[in-house]
DNA sequence: TCTTGACTCTGTATTGGCTACAGGGTTTAT
DNA sequence: ATAAACCCTGTAGCCAATACAGAGTCAAGA
């Protein structure tokens, strides 16, 4: 399976795969008599495992760290769980941010005239507080 | 009034109050005798209106145009509209994403046994779907 | 007065997570 | 046979800052 094939069936950016395997976290394949990459079904179970991970808003270093775990064989499902349970309280307070920012939207919105007005509501809201 | 005392008063990193003016988007202020910039009220207002907009998901672009209208002194409300309209949408597109990744990930975490077992749900959700 | 520390200046490098491009070689389809 | 589409490498660019190096300036204490 070239490069190509598994950004195809990955639906991940081809050069987005190269740039996994140069920091390490999609291990290198074994290359073709014409130095094309070459890649197996491991390949692809893991690059979904990082797709996924990324979806989910893991960083690179979290996504390594899993990974370490799975690799050594022996994931301790305690070390996973806490790593989740931080990632879950971070996601939760990013969607109560951008429920305040929702809130502030909609209703400096209602408040718009709509019409070719100097006084918008929406530009004072930014300027006062 | 100086970059840090700025910085103070705004709570902005003082190398990003550069930045800013680099960019375009904080306009220049005249300098003292001695090379350093000096600040005036307006250019506090102006920074606070970045602030704000940038605490609300406005990127740079946006904030230029916004800032260009203000500038123009001719703010047309319904432009203005259109563009709080479309930064909504986006907002409202990330809170219903970032829903489902809190699903997930608490769905996951509550299959966990805590145990030291090869078999992590949560791992596994990641591998497999 | 001297000195120390805190500030300011400039330009440049770094971050994270990609994405794009230049300049070459190879494969595939017509 | 040739053109398009792929692959290779290395490097530069993106956003929105942040940090750092090396120099100049200022205010307070000994």
């Amino acid at each position: 399976m070239k490069r190509g094939e598994l950004a195809a069936s990955s639906g991940c950016n081809a050069e987005t795969i190269r740039y996994y395997e140069k920091i390490g976290l999609l291990p290198a394949p074994r290359r073709a008599a014409n130095g094309y990459r070459d890649y197996d079904e491991r390949h692809e179970e893991r690059l979904h495992f990082i797709q996924r991970g990324r979806e989910l808003g893991f960083n690179i270093d979290d996504l390594k760290s899993l990974l370490s775990l799975v690799d050594r064989n022996a994931v301790s499902c305690h070390e996973v769980e806490e790593m989740a349970k931080q990632h879950l309280q971070s996601v939760r307070s990013k969607i109560s941010q951008l429920r305040r920012m929702e809130a502030i939207l909609a209703e400096t919105i209602s408040s718009c005239s709509g019409e070719d007005v100097p006084e918008c509501p929406l530009i004072e809201s930014l300027f006062n507080d």
